[in-house]
DNA sequence: TGAATTACCTAACAAATGTTAGGTAGGCAA
DNA sequence: TTGCCTACCTAACATTTGTTAGGTAATTCA
């Protein structure tokens, strides 16, 4: 590695604390996996010294599941601010397609850690996998309620499970991020192709936008 | 690690060779990712030392670049058997129904490389990741081949990009390597499911399987 | 028979890893 | 002033990493 690319990232104060080191380790995980990055190269980026880590965290794991943890945090309140946002009236359509953006946008926007969570939460020891779990499933659940009482409502289809139908829309989701540039066009664009191509299919007799 | 779950592969003959190595590889590497996996670990799934490595191999890279490229080859092969044994005047639903079982049964059942290529392939450093893009570019311009004759005939909506469509099509299938579990259902079920979504999409007033 | 080749092994190397022990400068309270 | 606490630093540790050099037994070929 030739990495002129970890710089300081903190400036304003002379402290970088705990949440110093979760920034720079987010972002590191993000770009090279969990076992690509070195507490040496999470010390480099948040400009501090490896040994001084073990004042804020007691060990390499403990610093990964407090991003997975708040990874996930991220992508359910974000979601759920999105969809509380709606009236009661809105059509099944409408709440998917705000769920569905607010979780790309927690990705690929403001997503460090949840990118982060995305990227490395299947090279994580068990135990700190298993510390996660608990999060992945309250925001799970939550999808699950929304497309339930959606097809209760007669908006969605009732002959698919609909925890398949989470995981497809989850993974589809998640996925962008190994390609999306936002250099080359909008969260929101995407989040609206995504939306229509899952509502209405890809075949040509069915609705367009 | 208290590993236990790396015993001998080999069994037939007492030589392991080139490719019992890549076997043992890919396997691990599905399961750990690039930087997770040792070449002491890949010598004791293959059944040999360490050292010996280095008679068929030059260096840990060129392990994981024929790996790749085999994973990639493997999809491709497999989808283009599929969509070809199809006759010419098959529907765009059929194709798209044949092409996308293709992939899944390469990545979830035969799919140690292929499923190595979708897990490792963001962490390998670039100039491994740049050796693979030849065989990538190679099957996304068979798919979009593919889109595009359906798109022309009608089949396909026209008014979403053909290249969106593709790395949706691929990023859903692909994630389904995170949570699949070939002993809860088959594979061939999951891709009835998969087709009729992205064909049909999920409102209750388009039409049903 | 003997020479060469194949497919492995042993043992070591420098570098990088997670982690620990002990030190230090600055701020705050008494 | 003294003493404590916070947030860092230095230097080292045992282990693991990719890789290399040199050896060996079995097979193939002349």
């Amino acid at each position: 590695m030739t990495d002129r690319a970890a710089e300081s990232v903190n400036s304003e104060k002379s402290e970088v604390g705990r949440q110093g080191i979760l920034n720079a380790a987010a972002l590191l995980f993000r770009q090279h996996g969990y076992s690509g990055v070195s507490l040496r190269a999470v010390a480099q980026g948040a400009g501090i010294k490896a040994g001084s880590i073990y004042y804020h965290f007691a060990s390499k794991d403990e610093i990964v599941t407090e991003i997975l943890n708040a990874g996930i945090l991220a992508v359910h309140t974000e979601v759920i601010a999105a969809v509380d946002a709606l009236p009661d009236t809105a059509p099944a359509a409408t709440v998917i397609h705000a769920a569905l953006r607010g979780h790309l946008r927690s990705l690929l926007e403001h997503g460090d850690y949840t990118s982060a969570n995305v990227r490395i939460f299947g090279q994580v020891p068990e135990a700190v996998r298993d510390a996660n779990l608990s999060a992945r499933r309250s925001y799970e659940t939550y999808l699950d309620g929304l497309l339930s009482a959606l097809q209760a409502e007669g908006g969605l289809r009732g002959d698919i499970q609909i925890s398949r139908i989470r995981l497809m829309l989850i993974g589809a989701l998640n996925a962008t991020l190994e390609w999306f540039d936002p250099a080359k066009g909008g969260v929101d664009a995407l989040a609206d192709d995504y939306a229509d191509i899952l509502l209405n299919g890809l075949l040509a007799q069915n609705g367009a936008r």
